[in-house]
DNA sequence: TTTGAAAATGGAAGCGCTTCCAGATTAATT
DNA sequence: AATTAATCTGGAAGCGCTTCCATTTTCAAA
């Protein structure tokens, strides 16, 4: 039950292994048309598919991409991996894992020994330092879809998260919101960090702060669950850190008989994909996330073609998405 | 720049090569405590990580397997992923790929030449025949997760689809409803085909059949465009064929003010996560996602450590889940 | 000491493939 | 017919690793 290798093709079809090879690597142009087609013929008939570890045994190996996510299930993430998926070039392979902080180490090392020649990170890592001379000791280039200390240490991705949250509050601001309320989740990436600050500097300039700090789970039970507290409030507004604890937000204040945006105007962030499907459909920020995907495939190719290039920095703007699930204030 | 071999690291410590094999796979008991040392001191100096191309090529390799999607945006399919990894024993791989029709044949082709042992199929292959006789050839079991003509040509997974579009249908009789429309994707699995089988047998019990069968894309987007011949029909409820585009259509339906479910009721399939965050939350039918995807890799898992065992076939219940948006018909 | 078994270690083959190089065959040119 | 050039093909090494087996070393018992 052995796979059959080059060397069936070679005694099928009468000729040398090194001839085999060539010809299906289409570096046969040495060979009589008769010897590629008996070759070619052998294939066929033996259903021969090249064993591609012993292929890349020899060096010239196909680019292997890991990307290392959090989650399958959480929109942002699938549209990156489709972004990457459909962006990739023909002979680059992407690998796909996901991974809880727990397993990251591990995660990593069975990229790496899988012969990954570059890794990008869907989130935060969180023994930075350890993964980092990990990866610098194997001259594997890697890429955080984060906000990133370091900016001179390696390639980045950056959205303008700053000005993201300050949009939404100066959205807010404007629609004559005072008592504003801000929705965490529990675990916050740098992106969120900055998110956050750019919020709550904008509030302070018209002297404000959050009503309240709601720290709940990053998932719309999440946003869900946080809803008691955000009627406990009064606040007449809420920036919900994200448009998965957003959802929960808006479902549980219908639970309560709380219109929006009548009673109290939501945002989110990301602007995923059900953003304009919900009811009231809902206020938030847009990344572009396609971009982003294809711009951090694009980097890290790069770097593997040129390792010692300077370090490069791809930014994107966001941009603030109005619907319907803010509006002025009720007097 | 070459990455660090064995033999590099057989060097450093100062011993042979087969040495460090031994001991770093754990199948050094024979060797000094001394020895083992010098060796994992030398690994750890060096970065060194196995060459997992090279392993595998000896024989016994990881067992791999090849997971093919539509598309990684869609919930069913994320939920069927995540469960899939997060069950998989820790010496299987699992790789994820997306394909559209098109380059199925490439992506199952790159698959084989990974050398993946076991090949699960998301939704139906267009040219089943022909990858079929490919695996075949090459001894690699696959499994399709949508209903299958030959029970007995493979292994299975399957849900009681028929079941669930006649619980459906049961569901809005009970609720008085007469004039029931029906929403369909416009390329439909073998799956949607018993659903709705199911669905219009149990209507016809009633001598009823649906007031209008509205044919759009299989998206959220799909859905909202379908509201306005479900308008025109002037029917009572929609059976909508999956969630994805029942969310489309209670998007729909809210711009055109008409109330679910007051003035119409809509019932969903697949019960993703966004099903009872909707307003109104939606009923739908529920496959247990998580228990298919974990199913099916076992199965196959099964199938490689048997690959003579008769076939099987896994068999999983659907529910339906009453929500908001069905209510008893006005009058 | 001698002896023999147990413990420790390395040599070398081979996994499937690519690639360099030399040898063989054929065709073209005097 | 002789020589050269062009065309065609196979041998063999080597990629990084595992594994079988032979060899060497150690050590306790005789």
């Amino acid at each position: 039950m052995r796979k059959t290798s080059i060397k069936d093709v070679a005694k099928k079809a009468d000729v040398s292994i090194a001839a085999v090879s060539q010809i299906l690597n289409n570096k046969g142009q040495r060979f009589s048309k008769h010897t590629i087609e008996k070759v070619l013929q052998a294939r066929d008939d033996l259903g021969y598919v090249p064993n591609s570890a012993a292929r890349n045994l020899k060096g010239t190996s196909n680019r292997l991409i890991g990307i290392i996510v959090p989650s399958f299930r959480m929109p942002f993430f699938a549209d990156i991996i489709q972004s990457m998926q459909d962006n990739a070039p023909a002979d680059v392979n992407l690998v796909f894992l996901g991974s809880t902080d727990d397993n990251l180490q591990s995660t990593i090392y069975s990229l790496v020994e899988r012969g990954a020649q570059a890794l990008i990170f869907g989130k935060p890592i969180p023994n930075r330092a350890e993964v980092n001379e990990f990866l610098k000791k194997r001259h594997i280039p890697y890429l955080v879809l984060d906000q990133n200390a370091d900016i001179n240490a390696q390639d980045m991705v950056q959205t303008n998260e700053f000005t993201g949250g300050s949009l939404v509050a100066s959205h807010l601001l404007s629609l004559g919101h005072r008592k504003i309320a801000l929705i965490l989740p529990n675990k916050l990436t740098d992106n969120m960090r900055q998110r956050r600050a750019g919020f709550l500097d904008t509030l302070s300039t018209s002297n404000l702060s959050p009503t309240t700090i709601i720290t709940t789970t990053l998932s719309k039970h999440g946003g869900l669950a946080a809803v008691h507290q955000l009627i406990q409030s009064e606040s007449t507004a809420a920036f919900v850190l994200n448009d998965e604890m957003a959802i929960g937000v808006l479902r549980g204040l219908a639970y309560q008989n709380i219109n929006v945006p009548a009673d109290m105007s939501i945002v989110g962030y990301d602007d995923t994909d059900y953003a304009e499907f919900m009811i009231p459909t809902l206020t938030t920020v847009m990344q572009p996330v396609l971009e982003i995907g294809k711009a951090a495939l694009n980097m890290i190719l790069r770097r593997l073609d040129h390792p010692n290039l300077p370090f490069q920095t791809a930014f994107f703007d966001v941009k603030l998405v109005v619907r319907e699930s803010t509006g002025p204030i009720k007097r």
